[in-house]
RNA sequence: GGGCGGUUAGCUCAGUGGUUAGAGCGCCUGUCUUACACACAGGAAGUCACAGGUUCGAAACCUGUACCGCCCA
C-alpha cells in the first residue's frame, strides 16, 4: 500500500504481513523513532525489558511480555511523552552453563577438559550467536525497543554495578561468608538459593529404624525417609509434650552401624504426629535439623560430599553414591533386626530448577545476603503504595514472602557469571574486597592473594537491572533522567525472584524504589490448558506463529480481552480471530481508500461536521470509546481497551456505519467521506498500540488523502493518540440510530423467518406512537429501506383510525414504540404467529410483573436513588405499550 | 499445614451493586450481495458451583461447603 499513488495501484483483497511487517519495522528504525530526546520539560516513560537468558530462542512468555510492554511503551509515546524501553539479555549463570555443557558433552567433552578459559570462550560464542537470534526475534515482534541502549549483564557497566554492590554490602555488613546448610546440585555441582529449588512429591518409602538406648535394654524408634543420612546423625529428638518419650529425654542412643552415641533432645520442632514421634537429628544433611542442631550444640557432621559420594564419615560406606549407600545400610539394619518397618510414603523432595536433579541439603561455606535487613523499606515501599502492583492480590504474596525472607545464598560454583570480587592472602588469612582489583592483601599487603573462584547468582546482577542499565553507579544523565523507571512488566511466576529482589536492591543502592508500578502477566498455556514444554511438544513458537498469522495477529491473540495475572489458553482458532481482525481493518480500509479514489473534498475529516443522523451516531460512538479507552489505558487494562476498540470497530464502524454510508455514497453524496476517514483514522491510532503494522501501513496509505490538512508526523508510531472530545457526544442520535437499526434488524428477522430471497424486497409497514419516532424514521427511510431490502411506510398511530391498515395476512413484530406489520401473500403461517406472539406476550407478562413489583415496593422507592426509580418507570411504560400492543394483534389474529 | 486464585453458553473467557447476563470460537439456517467467505445476514444455546446472609436490589459484597489450579513450607 505505501508504494506508488492509491490511484495507480490495486489494493489486494487480503491483507499479507509478509509483504508489510519487515518492511516497516525497517521504516521506523531508519527514522530512529524508538530513542527517546530527553527533554527536562517533560516526565518520561519508561520500560526496562526483563531481559530474556541467552539460554535460547523466545518463548510466547516472551511475545507476551513484548506486547504488553510494547502497547504501554507505543501509548506513551503517542502521548507524547518521552519513552525509553531499554532492552537486553542475560547471561543466565546455571541455565546457560548447563546448555553449553550439555553441548560440549555431545562432543565429548567436559569443561574442566577445557579449562575455565577455553571453556568461557565457548561461552562467549554461543552467547554471540544466541544474543543475534533474540534480537531478529524480538524484531520480528515489533517491539519499539531503543537498540541504542541494548545492555548485556555481563557488560562492563552492569558488571561495575555488581561489584559496587558487592563491595558496598559486604563492608555494611550485609554481605558475609558462612557455614550453613544450603541446597547443592550435585549435577551442576554448585550452591542453589532457596527459590531454585523446586519442590515435587515422590513416592518413596518410610523407614522405621531402631536406635538402642545406651543404657538398658530399650530403644527409640525414629522414622525416616532417608536412612542413608543416619551416617551423619548427632542426635534423636522428640517433643517436649510428648508423654511417651519423656523418660528417654537426657538418655543416650546409640546410631546403628557406626556405634556413636547420641544424645536424646526434646525440640519443638518436632511433630509428635509424624512417624513414631522421634526423629534422627543429621544437621549437615537437613535444614530442620540444621536448625535444632543450632539450638542444641549439635555437631554436624557431613557425610555426602559435594560430588554425590559417601565420605569418611560414611565409614564402610566411604566411596559409594547415595542410592547404593541407602541400599547398603537398609541391608545391614535388616541384618541387625533394627530395621522394625518399611512404609510406603509419598513426600516432597527438592529438584534442581535448572537439571530436574535431585538436590541434596548439605552443610557449605557460602556468601549469603542479609535479606530481612534490605527487605524492611521493600516492604514498606509497597505498604505505603510508592510501588503499586497489578494485580492488587499479589501485594500480598509479595509481603508474606518479604516479611519470611530467608538469608539468600549468592555465591556459585560455576564458571560463567561476575566472579564474586573477593581475594584470600596465603599469608594472614585475611580477605580483601574491594572497588578494584588488589595488587596485595589489604591487611598484610602479601603479593601472594588469590581470587575466589565462584561467581555470583544471576539473580544478584537482575536485581540492579532497572539501574545499573541506565549507568549506575556512575552518575550519568541517562540515570538522573530516566530513573526510576515506571513500569515494571514481567510474569508473576518471578515475582521474588527478580522484581522483590529489584525493588530491595534498587532502594538500597539509589535510595529510590526502581519503578513505580509492577505489572505482572499470567502464563500462556496449550489449547488444553497444559503449561507448555519442549518436552510435551506442546510449544507454539512465536515466530512461527508470525510466518501463518502475522505478528500483529499474534499480539492481538496474546493481549485481547485478557486481564493482568491471569493465565491464558492459546491455540490456532485465537490466532486466526486475530488474523480475521487485521484483515477485517485492512478491507474497511480498502474500501476508504477506493471511495476516496478521485474524491476531491475531505475537508475538515479531523473534525468532520456531521451532516446526518448515522454522522453524529458515529462520531458520538466514537468519542465514547475514545474516553473509554483512555481510562482503561490509564488503569492497565489494556485487554479490555482493546477488545472495546474491537467492538467499536467492528459491531459498529463495519457493521452499522459503512453500510448506511454507502446508501449515500451510491447515490452520489460525498458528505459521509470525511467522517468516514475521520473514525477510520482514529481507530488506527487507537490501535496503533496493539497492532502495530497493519496500522500503519494502512495510514501510510491513507496519508496521502489527508495531506491538505495540517502536518502529519511521517509515522503513526509518533501520531498522538486520540483524546475524547466531549461535544461529539450525541445521546439523541444514539437513541435515534438505535431505534433505526432495530427496525432494520426486525425485518431481516422476518424475511429470514420466512426465507424471503435475498434481493426480494418486502413490504414493511411501520406504526408508531410519537411523532418524533415518526419523523426518524420518516427522514431515515432510504436507509432503512436499503438495508432491510424493503419497501417502508411509516405512520403515526391511530392516522386512520385503523389498526391494521395491512389487507390480509401479515407477519407483525412488536418493538419498543413501533409496531412492524410484512404482508406476505401466501407464506404467513397465522398459527405459529400467534403462538410466537403468545410467547412474547407471556414474557411481557413477567417482565411487567416484575417491574411493578418493584416499583410497588416503598423501600425501592425511599432508597433507590431516583435515577435508578425513573428508569425502571420508562421500562413499566414501554412493557405496558408492548403488552397492550401484543394483546390487540392476538385478538385479531382470532386467538 | 499456610496463603492466593478460580468455578458464568458446547469450549475459552469478559462482566467491581441497578434492563430480560455478554464476546470470540463452535453449532444451526441462508448468502461468493462491487471492502472483506479471513466475510455477510439471521438463529438456537445460561439454575452465573452449592447453601446461608447483607441489601430496596446480588453473577458481583459477606460467611460456609464442594471441586479445580497455583505459590510457600
Amino acid at each position: 500500500m505505501s508504494e506508488g499513488t492509491p490511484e495507480t495501484r490495486e489494493i489486494p483483497k487480503a491483507y499479507d504481513p509478509k509483504l508489510v511487517e519487515q518492511r516497516l519495522y525497517q521504516f521506523w528504525l531508519s527514522k530512529g523513532l524508538f530513542t527517546p530526546a530527553i527533554d527536562q520539560g517533560k516526565r518520561p516513560f519508561v520500560i526496562i525489558l526483563p531481559p530474556p537468558n541467552v539460554t535460547g530462542e523466545l518463548h510466547l512468555g516472551h511475545a507476551l511480555t513484548a506486547t504488553l510492554e510494547d502497547i504501554m511503551v507505543r501509548w506513551h509515546r503517542m502521548l507524547g511523552e518521552p519513552a525509553l524501553w531499554l532492552p537486553g539479555t542475560d547471561h543466565a549463570g546455571i541455565a546457560t552453563q548447563v546448555v553449553v555443557e550439555r553441548e560440549l558433552a555431545k562432543e565429548g567433552l567436559t569443561r574442566h577438559q577445557l579449562g575455565r578459559e577455553g571453556f568461557l570462550e565457548r561461552m562467549w560464542e554461543w552467547v554471540g550467536r544466541y544474543g543475534r537470534i533474540i534480537t531478529e526475534q524480538h524484531k520480528r515482534l515489533g517491539v519499539s525497543f531503543d537498540w541504542s541502549r541494548e545492555r548485556f549483564t555481563l557488560d562492563p557497566g552492569p558488571s561495575k554495578a555488581v561489584r559496587h554492590t558487592f563491595v558496598n554490602l559486604y563492608k555494611k555488613g550485609l554481605i558475609y561468608r558462612g557455614e550453613r546448610i544450603i541446597n547443592w546440585c550435585v549435577r551442576c555441582a554448585t550452591a542453589l538459593s532457596d527459590l531454585e529449588v523446586e519442590h515435587q512429591q515422590v513416592d518413596g518409602n518410610l523407614y522405621y529404624i531402631r536406635y538402642p538406648l545406651a543404657e538398658g535394654q530399650g530403644h527409640i524408634t525414629v522414622a525416616t525417609t532417608r536412612p542413608e543420612t543416619l551416617l551423619g546423625d548427632t542426635a534423636v529428638a522428640v517433643n517436649p509434650e510428648d508423654k511417651r518419650y519423656r523418660a528417654v529425654v537426657g538418655q543416650e542412643a546409640v546410631l546403628p552401624v557406626l556405634k556413636r552415641r547420641l544424645p536424646v533432645i526434646a525440640d519443638e520442632a518436632v511433630q509428635m504426629e509424624f512417624g513414631t514421634g522421634a526423629l534422627k537429628i543429621t544437621p549437615g544433611h537437613d535444614p530442620t535439623d540444621f536448625e535444632v542442631g543450632q539450638r542444641h550444640g549439635l555437631p554436624i557432621v557431613v557425610a555426602i560430599d559435594p560430588d554425590g559420594m559417601m565420605n569418611r564419615e560414611a565409614g564402610p560406606y566411604s566411596g559409594m553414591d547415595r542410592a547404593q549407600c541407602r541400599k547398603a545400610i537398609v541391608e545391614e539394619l535388616e541384618r541387625e533386626g533394627l530395621l522394625e518397618k518399611v512404609e510406603p510414603y509419598v513426600h516432597t523432595v527438592g529438584h534442581c530448577q535448572r537439571c530436574r536433579q535431585v538436590v541434596e541439603p548439605l552443610v557449605s561455606e557460602q556468601w549469603f545476603v542479609k535479606a530481612a535487613v534490605l527487605a524492611r523499606p521493600a516492604i514498606e515501599a509497597v505498604e505505603k503504595g510508592d510501588i503499586r502492583i497489578i494485580p492488587e492480590h499479589f501485594i500480598k504474596t509479595y509481603l508474606h514472602w518479604m516479611y519470611n525472607i530467608k538469608d539468600w545464598c549468592i555465591s556459585r560454583q560455576l564458571w560463567w557469571g561476575h566472579r564474586i570480587p573477593v581475594w584470600y592472602c596465603r599469608s594472614c588469612k585475611q580477605m580483601t574486597v574491594e572497588y578494584q582489583d588488589p595488587k596485595a592483601c589489604g591487611a598484610c599487603g602479601s603479593g601472594d592473594i588469590y581470587q575466589d573462584p565462584d561467581v555470583l547468582d544471576t539473580w544478584f546482577s537482575s536485581a540492579l537491572w532497572p539501574h545499573s542499565t541506565l549507568g549506575w553507579p556512575d552518575d550519568t544523565e541517562d540515570l538522573r533522567y530516566f530513573y526510576p523507571t515506571s513500569v515494571m512488566e514481567t510474569g508473576y511466576d518471578i515475582l521474588f525472584f527478580w522484581v522483590a529482589r529489584m525493588i530491595m536492591m534498587g532502594l538500597e543502592n539509589t535510595g529510590k524504589p526502581p519503578f513505580h508500578t509492577v505489572y505482572l502477566h499470567g502464563l500462556v498455556r496449550d489449547v488444553e490448558g497444559q503449561k507448555m514444554s519442549k518436552t510435551r511438544g506442546n510449544v507454539i513458537d512465536p515466530i512461527q506463529a508470525i510466518d501463518t498469522y502475522g505478528c500483529d495477529a499474534l499480539r492481538f491473540a496474546l493481549t485481547i480481552g485478557v486481564a493482568a495475572g491471569s493465565d491464558q489458553r492459546l491455540g490456532p482458532s485465537k490466532l486466526e480471530a486475530g488474523r480475521n481482525f487485521a484483515n477485517k481493518l485492512w478491507n474497511a480500509s480498502r474500501f476508504i481508500l477506493m471511495e476516496l479514489q478521485g474524491a476531491t473534498s475531505l475537508g475538515g475529516w479531523r473534525s468532520p461536521i456531521p451532516t446526518h443522523r448515522e454522522d453524529r451516531w458515529i462520531l458520538s460512538r466514537l468519542h465514547r470509546l475514545v474516553s473509554q479507552v483512555d481510562r482503561q489505558m490509564k488503569e492497565c487494562l489494556f485487554g479490555e481497551a482493546e477488545q472495546a476498540i474491537y467492538e467499536f470497530f467492528w459491531g459498529e464502524f463495519c457493521d452499522w456505519y459503512i453500510e448506511m454510508a454507502k446508501v449515500r455514497l451510491r447515490q452520489g453524496d460525498s458528505l459521509p467521506l470525511p467522517v468516514l476517514v475521520h473514525v477510520l483514522e482514529r481507530v488506527l491510532r487507537l490501535l496503533h498500540p496493539f497492532t502495530p503494522f497493519v496500522t500503519e501501513e494502512i495510514w501510510q496509505a491513507l496519508k496521502p488523502h489527508l495531506a491538505s490538512e495540517a502536518a502529519l508526523p511521517e509515522s503513526l508510531a509518533i501520531a498522538e493518540y486520540p483524546r475524547a472530545a466531549e461535544r461529539f457526544v450525541d445521546a439523541q442520535a444514539e437513541e435515534e440510530i438505535g431505534l433505526v437499526i432495530a427496525l432494520i434488524q426486525a425485518i431481516r428477522n422476518v424475511r429470514a423467518d420466512y426465507r424471503i430471497k435475498q434481493d426480494r424486497e418486502v413490504e414493511a409497514e411501520v406504526v408508531v406512537n410519537e411523532s418524533l419516532t415518526h419523523a426518524v424514521l420518516s427522514l431515515e427511510k432510504p436507509l432503512i429501506e436499503k438495508l432491510a431490502t424493503s419497501k417502508l411506510n411509516v405512520r403515526p398511530i391511530g392516522e386512520a383510525g385503523d389498526r391494521s391498515p395491512i389487507r390480509g395476512p401479515a407477519i407483525h413484530r412488536v418493538l419498543n414504540g413501533t409496531h412492524l406489520m410484512v404482508p406476505l401473500e401466501g407464506v404467513v403461517d397465522v398459527k405459529g404467529e400467534r403462538e410466537r406472539l403468545e410467547r412474547e406476550l407471556a414474557q411481557s407478562e413477567e417482565n411487567m410483573r416484575r417491574l411493578e413489583l418493584r416499583l410497588a415496593d416503598p423501600e425501592f422507592r425511599a432508597k433507590a436513588p431516583a435515577e435508578v426509580i425513573e428508569r425502571e418507570e420508562g421500562r413499566r411504560a414501554a412493557s405496558k405499550d408492548r403488552r397492550e400492543k401484543i394483546e390487540g394483534l392476538l385478538r385479531e389474529l382470532g386467538g
